[in-house]
DNA sequence: TTCTTATATAACTATATACTCATGTATTAT
DNA sequence: ATAATACATGAGTATATAGTTATATAAGAA
C-alpha cells in the first residue's frame, strides 16, 4: 500500500475521529437547526463551558463547523452544507426513535441506506 | 437531552470510533473484494500479526466484520452487506485519486453525495 | 508425539485525549 | 476606568488505546 494511501487513511481516520465522541455528536445535533452560540450549546449539551469550547475548537479544526464572532458571542454553525448528509445520518431523529438497548448501529446503517 | 439520547450518542460515537483508525481502514479496505485470512491482512496492511489480530477483534466486536474459522486459518469478511455503503465511502478508490496534501475530507464528502 | 503454521492474547509502554479547575482575553455596559 | 459577560486556553489528571514483545492455543503435518 502506497504512502499516498497511508496519508488518505490517516486523513479519513481523523475525520471519523472528530465524530467519535458523544459530546461532539450532541453539539453537531444541536446545530442542525442553525447556528448557536457557545452558551446555548453548553445548555443543550449539559457540558461545562470549557469542555464545550474545546470540542468546538476540535470540530472547527476538522472543518466540520465554522465560527463567527459577533459582539461578545461566538456563533457556530455547520461549516459545509454537504456535511448535512452526515449530520442527518448521525444526529437525526434516529436518536429519539431508538430504544435504549436497541443497537444504535442498526438505526444508523438503516438510515444510511434509506435517507440519502 | 434525555438519557435515551445520551445512550444513542454513545453508541454512534463507538461506531465511528471503530472507523477512526488508519490501520482498521486499511483492513476494511482489504476486505472489499471478499474474505481474507489474518496472514493475508497482515501482508496487505504491513502491520504486525499481533496488532492486526487486535484490530480484527475490535472490528468484530463493533459488528463491522465477522470471523469464520476454517482449519488453522481465520477468515474475516464484512459482517453486514449494508456496511458496504460505508466501506465504499471510506475505503474506495478515493484513496488512490487523492493527492497527498488534498483534503481527504473533500473527497470523502463528495463521494458521500454522489456515490449513493 | 513432535514440529510447524496460524492465530490469539497477556503484559507492558507510550501516546492521545476527555475532563476539570483556574485564569486569560475580548467586548460591551455603567 | 471598572465591572460584567462570553469565550478561550493552560495546567494537570485520568483513562483509553495503539503498538511491541513474548507467550499461549489450536490445527494439521511428519
Amino acid at each position: 500500500m502506497s504512502q499516498l494511501d497511508d496519508q488518505a487513511f490517516i486523513h479519513i481516520a481523523k475525520y471519523f475521529q472528530a465524530l467519535a465522541e458523544p459530546m461532539r455528536l450532541k453539539i453537531l445535533n444541536g446545530l442542525r437547526d442553525g447556528e448557536k452560540n457557545v452558551t446555548e450549546l453548553v445548555e443543550i449539551s449539559y457540558g461545562t463551558q470549557a469542555n464545550v469550547s474545546k470540542h468546538l475548537n476540535l470540530l472547527r479544526e476538522s472543518k466540520l463547523i465554522k465560527r463567527e464572532s459577533r459582539g461578545t458571542k461566538a456563533y457556530y454553525s455547520i461549516a459545509d452544507q454537504r456535511i448535512y448528509e452526515l449530520c442527518n445520518l448521525v444526529c437525526g431523529q434516529i436518536a429519539n426513535q431508538m430504544s435504549a438497548d436497541a443497537a444504535a448501529n442498526e438505526a444508523f446503517i438503516f438510515t444510511l441506506q434509506t435517507n440519502q
